[in-house]
DNA sequence: GCAAGGTC
């Protein structure tokens, strides 16, 4: 018995090749396989991911050396997922594969990666056998499939190999470019707003499109113009208004002569009549770039939100695959079952119904891309199975896109597709009065109208996607995520009406890059570079060499650039303070106890303009002074840190966060992670024990929390509140006997104690002490501590929730004080 | 902390 195994992208493929080849197996194939497998095999994507390791110091590597020197591998994009072990295990014992992953050049690319890492586990070749195989098919249909299986060919690797050329240049490029302009322009401007200020060669040109509007509407000068209006009527009929044949004019005297000369004039003869139809071609099947636009246009959806809604339609059963370029629907595609489907449907049924017992017409023919079909309802549903959310409003939109294709279109006043598609409609015109060549009309007013140009507005969402589509920036699936980064990088802004509207940030670039170098914002850039690709997948030219050469064009601009970025720093200038200049006095330096300057804006930092540092902040969080208190090590004076919606709090020293103190610490560590053995508000003196959640952190006593008090896990954000109201709370000196968590002292009102006879002041473990049991809120934190797993002491509450398999090592660092101080300092 | 391309 052989065995075969199939690779395929996804799962809605490897299911579709499976039962077609089940189906088919039967009549002389001998291919051995599991139902599961076909279907688990489909899930392998993406394998591997290159990267710049040992390189990711940005302070310690010159941004030139990525494009050269530095090394790239390829790791597992999503290691948790374990790709490479599970094609593998799939793979063992196999004796053929199989590949039908997507049938372009990134899918070739996976043909071999898949390889790399199933080849090695497969069984060897009988003789010369072959034992790879792969199936190009140009849709997903049985003919096509059933094809594809009987002319099995091999993977390409010259088109593999375009497309490692291709992710090698744009890592090597946009990490060279992204941290140079990072650092360089973040240490000199203080209210930048951007903690990333990124360079790609998709996301560049993409940007460029939005300036490039917005540069037109800043040059625009408006232009005056004149129109000629007129109005007659004919008999007690109400007067009607004609436009002019010509428009518009631009020169006055011109106007003025036409006006004199309509001006005496008491009749308005009609010189000829004719009739014109209009009509509308029904729109072409939805393909997803055309679905991001409609989206975003009619539905005020962007695309990234568009695609979550489309993907989970798609993966509900409701839609077909979302992402496909293909607008043209296969011959034999069931659109009759297609349409039946949506008989029952509250909103169309009867259309529905007719187009049923009328007959469909064939779609406009449109491109067959080869990946997919157009994208298709494939069930009907209600607005209570979606919700009543965008999500039923967008796929009723792609039902209704649907439709128009099957919907036969009449002559004369019929809506025709329009009736599912009312958006689509044409306007109906102001009746006219009936009139022959040679009526005679009176003429009631001629009246000249002074009218000037008004600018262009913003581009809008679906303007861009159609540019980036024209000049080929990014993909079907990639065009959301560019969108997305230049937004979230705040270059542009979203504005009403889906209109983007660059940032002064997102201005001062583009038109630094046109000082510079024009070509790093051109959209022909991308396409020029492909060029390249191309003849690398065509066999044409070597893998190396055309890396090797496009590399250097870029070594050349990006030193280019560097020397010229005073061009663009002068245009910074323009729209930015210095750093200098930034952000309100905060803390005192502890290098030249001078205050430091809080700026706010991203990435948040603290400069001192007298020593010339600028020292980092944890995100997504804001500080506040902590009473003047210091760092024992350095003397800056400590800060508060407080995070979003949780409130965790600890203090931090800004010197040691960027330098860690201790052998053991590493950058971004506030006081709540510090192993210095005796400062009161390191980790030593506030840790309680370790966290209920996570594996390494250790929950910490913020002493500034009260009356709510809590303690707040170091590593993630586990917040656990304990003794409301109590009057006073310390870590103590002494640990649990049987967890070895810190023991807690705590005092309460006499009023208010919940103590048992009264007693107001109690110290004990947290997790062990009955006499605590009630006080400690373990609610969000389930009972994973150590103490409540498998036995020991048990409490009232939440008992068998949430267990973990295997134990933990020592829940806490030994308090041996000065051991540790000798140990850690470096 | 960096790109773009797949997919979930």
């Amino acid at each position: 018995m052989r065995t075969v195994l199939m690779v395929a992208e996804k799962p809605s493929l490897a299911q579709a090749i499976a039962v077609i080849i089940d189906r088919l197996d039967n009549v002389n194939y001998s291919v051995f396989y599991s139902q599961e497998g076909f279907s688990t095999a489909g899930r392998h994507q993406n394998l591997p991911e290159s990267g710049l390791r040992k390189y990711n110091n940005w302070d310690k590597v010159d941004p030139a050396e990525l494009l050269s020197k530095a090394p790239t591998e390829k790791k597992e994009a999503n290691p948790k997922l374990s790709m490479v072990k599970f094609l593998q295990v799939e793979a063992k014992g196999c004796d053929y594969v199989v590949l039908w992953l997507d049938c372009d050049k990134e899918g070739e690319n996976i043909c071999f990666e898949v390889l790399d890492a199933i080849q090695p586990v497969m069984n060897k070749p009988y003789g010369n056998e072959r034992t790879v195989y792969r199936a190009k098919f140009s849709s997903i249909t049985d003919t096509d499939i059933w094809n594809a299986m009987n002319q099995l060919g091999e993977p390409n690797k010259n088109e593999a190999l375009s497309v490692d050329a291709r992710q090698e240049l744009d890592l090597r490029i946009g990490c060279a470019f992204t941290r140079f302009q990072t650092k360089y322009f973040q240490g000199k401007y203080g209210n930048l707003d951007s903690s990333l200020i990124s360079f790609g060669p998709c996301q560049t040109p993409t940007l460029g499109f939005c300036v490039e509007r917005h540069d037109k509407i800043q040059s625009f000068k408006p232009e005056t113009y004149w129109v000629i209006q007129a109005k007659v009527f004919k008999g007690k009929d109400s007067p009607i208004s004609l436009d002019w044949d010509r428009v518009r004019v631009f020169d006055r005297e011109i106007v003025q002569m036409f006006v004199n000369m309509t001006k005496t004039a008491r009749e308005a003869l009609v010189e000829s009549v004719s009739k014109k139809e209009k009509a509308k071609q029904r729109p072409l099947a939805l393909n997803t770039v055309e679905m991001l636009r409609v989206a975003s246009s009619a539905l005020g959806m962007g695309p990234q939100h568009t695609m979550q809604i489309a993907e989970r339609l798609y993966t509900q059963g409701y839609i077909s695959y979302p992402r496909t370029e293909t607008t043209h629907y296969p011959e034999n595609f069931d659109l009759k079952g297609t349409l039946r489907q949506q008989a029952n449907n509250s909103h169309w049924a009867e259309t529905v119904k007719t187009l049923l017992a009328e007959g469909i017409n064939r779609p406009r023919k449109g491109a067959d891309a080869g990946d997919h079909p157009p994208i298709t309802p494939m069930r009907s549903a209600t607005e209570s199975e979606l919700g009543k959310t965008r999500g039923y409003c967008f796929y009723s939109r792609m039902t209704d896109t649907c439709f128009c294709i099957f919907y036969v279109f009449k002559c004369g006043l019929s809506p025709g597709f329009t009736e599912v598609m009312p958006w689509q409609g044409i306007p109906l015109e102001e009746a006219l009065p009936t009139c022959e060549k040679g009526d005679a009309f009176t003429v009631d007013e001629v009246k000249l109208l002074e009218k000037q140009t008004s600018p262009p507005d913003y581009l809008t969402e679906a303007e861009l996607i159609t540019l980036m589509e024209k000049h080929g920036i990014g993909t079907d699936a990639s065009i959301p995520v560019h969108i997305n980064n230049i937004c979230q990088r705040n270059y542009v802004t979203v504005e009403n009406g889906r209109k983007l509207k660059p940032t002064n940030l997102g201005i001062v670039l583009v038109h630094g890059y046109y000082k510079i170098d024009v070509e790093l914002v051109l959209p022909t850039i991308r396409s020029a570079v492909e060029k390249q690709l191309n003849l690398i997948a065509l066999g044409k030219a070597n893998f190396h060499q055309v890396l090797q050469h496009t590399l250097d064009i870029f070594k050349r601009k990006f030193h280019y650039f560097v020397d010229s970025i005073a061009g663009m720093d002068e245009l910074m200038e323009v729209s930015f303070s210095p750093i200098a200049a930034t952000g309100k006095p905060h803390s005192r330096c502890g290098k030249c106890h001078r205050f430091m300057k809080y700026i706010q804006a991203k990435p948040s930092r603290l400069h001192c303009s007298h020593c010339d540092e600028t020292y980092s902040l944890p995100q997504n969080g804001a500080i506040k002074l902590y009473k003047e208190l210091k760092c024992p090590l350095d003397e800056f004076e400590l800060v508060l840190w407080t995070s979003g919606s949780r409130g965790k709090t600890y203090p931090l020293c800004p010197y040691c966060f960027s330098n860690p103190p201790f052998r053991d610490m590493k950058k971004g560590m506030g006081c709540n992670e510090c192993t210095h053995p005796t400062c009161p508000h390191s980790l030593n003196s506030l840790g309680i024990g370790q966290c209920v959640e996570c594996e390494t952190g250790v929950l910490v006593f913020d002493p500034n929390s009260g009356p709510k008090w809590r303690m707040a896990c170091n590593k993630c954000n586990v917040v656990v509140h304990f003794f409301e109201h109590a009057y006073k709370v310390q870590v103590a000196q002494d640990s649990c006997e049987a967890c070895e968590a810190s023991l807690v002292m705590v005092d309460f009102h006499k009023a208010r104690t919940p103590l048992a006879d009264g007693e107001t002041q109690h110290t004990g473990c947290v997790f062990c002490d009955t006499l605590f049991q009630d006080l400690v809120e373990l609610k969000h934190a389930t009972m994973r501590h150590p103490m409540h797993r498998g036995g020991g002491a048990r409490r009232g509450r939440g008992r068998g929730r949430g267990r973990r398999p295997g134990g933990r090592g020592n829940p806490k660092k030994p308090k041996d004080k000065m051991a540790a101080l000798a140990a850690y300092f470096v």
